[in-house]
DNA sequence: CGATTAACTTGATCCAGGTCAGGACAATGA
DNA sequence: TCATTGTCCTGACCTGGATCAAGTTAATCG
């Protein structure tokens, strides 16, 4: 299945609507392929983001880095996910976090004046829109909660039940900051939850 | 001004659009006025969030209550926000959350179904949801970052920046839960930055 | 292949922030 | 009015998880 194929599946089955022939043809008209290798950066803190990214294959982390070099991973995103910092992209203003690709990665990319558009004329595209939004809606409210509420232990229980592909996917250091956590930390809670 | 002018003006105001005669009558046949008073409930955990409510007067909390007992504010809302549990919202599952007024609440609330509708019929209606749910990205995707690499410190410092106001009008408790931290912490915080 | 470099583990120590306890002022209410 | 309850402060102590250090295993690459 090309590229393309799977990028219109996707937003049908998110949207629960058809994409018409001109729909799939605009898309393909404005959406470029564009390929990193493993750890390239799709996006560098202090640059505008321009460009929102459909993984089609692959996978990066979003992160900032502060005064002392201490690396944070906000976000750990796969095939089928959207790639971009949000605010950056939406308001033009210079990002505060870097995107680097973990694996090789494959995107589909465009810009924000594209997206309107698509918005605008694609009614699949703007439905999925939406139920992305809540979607996102949802998962940063559980993640704030997680934060503030959930010890180190129960984080991590719950990654493991929620996203167990990430363990086998990324490096347990990845994991360990994206828990808020430093790595021995999460080494040790492994070792706990063996017994 | 009457509680529907206040909120046609926010709608025209986010969504840049204005709004018809016809797009008023909607909005005023399904949009019901409801009060609360101080500790009154707008939403209980395990209810499912039928409602969600824009705050004409008054403010209120969502939060969670853990098997302690212990009391965990994620959100602090005030005039011309909403308020619901998305989640629960858009899902119609059964809510996490508790929403409770802080002081005498008045909220215009409609229901999901006819949210559906607001924005099928009423463009004004839909470019707001569209701006509103950019915002809610962008505002959450801090939050998540504050909780896991600002400290103490940090947080209040962040919050004394951008929404002192707050600071005035909710009890100290209630911030320092919202920060996520014990009101002691808070009130030591707060000792040192007056030197 | 052997040599670097990255990923993971384990132990010892430290500290930010939580918990517990006590007291001082409000504010609310019979 | 005084009593109750809520809010805020301060001190003493405790602990989850960070930091530092050093060793082991696993990848990567010339």
């Amino acid at each position: 299945m090309s590229n393309f194929e799977v990028f219109f599946d996707y937003i049908q089955e998110i949207s629960g609507k058809l994409l018409s022939e001109d729909d799939k043809q605009l898309l393909m008209a404005h959406f470029k392929s564009k390929k990193l290798r493993k750890r390239q950066y799709f996006l560098q803190e202090g640059d505008v983001c321009k460009y929102i990214g459909f993984i089609v294959k692959g996978s990066a982390r979003t992160f900032t880095v502060d005064e002392k070099g201490h690396e944070n991973v906000l976000k750990l995103s796969v095939e089928n996910w959207w790639l971009a910092d949000f605010e950056s992209f939406y308001l033009l203003t210079p990002s505060r976090f870097n995107i680097e690709a973990l694996e090789d990665l494959e995107v589909l990319q465009s810009t924000n004046a594209q997206i309107e558009e698509f918005l605008k004329h694609i009614p699949a595209f703007s439905a999925m829109q939406n139920i992305i939004s809540q979607n996102y809606t949802i998962a940063n409210q559980k993640r704030v909660q997680a934060a503030f509420s959930y010890t180190a232990e129960e984080r991590y229980e719950d990654l493991v039940s929620n996203y167990p592909h990430f363990l086998k996917r990324f490096p347990q250091n990845m994991i360990a900051s994206y828990l808020g956590l430093s790595p021995e930390t999460l080494s040790r809670i492994r070792k706990n939850s063996f017994k």
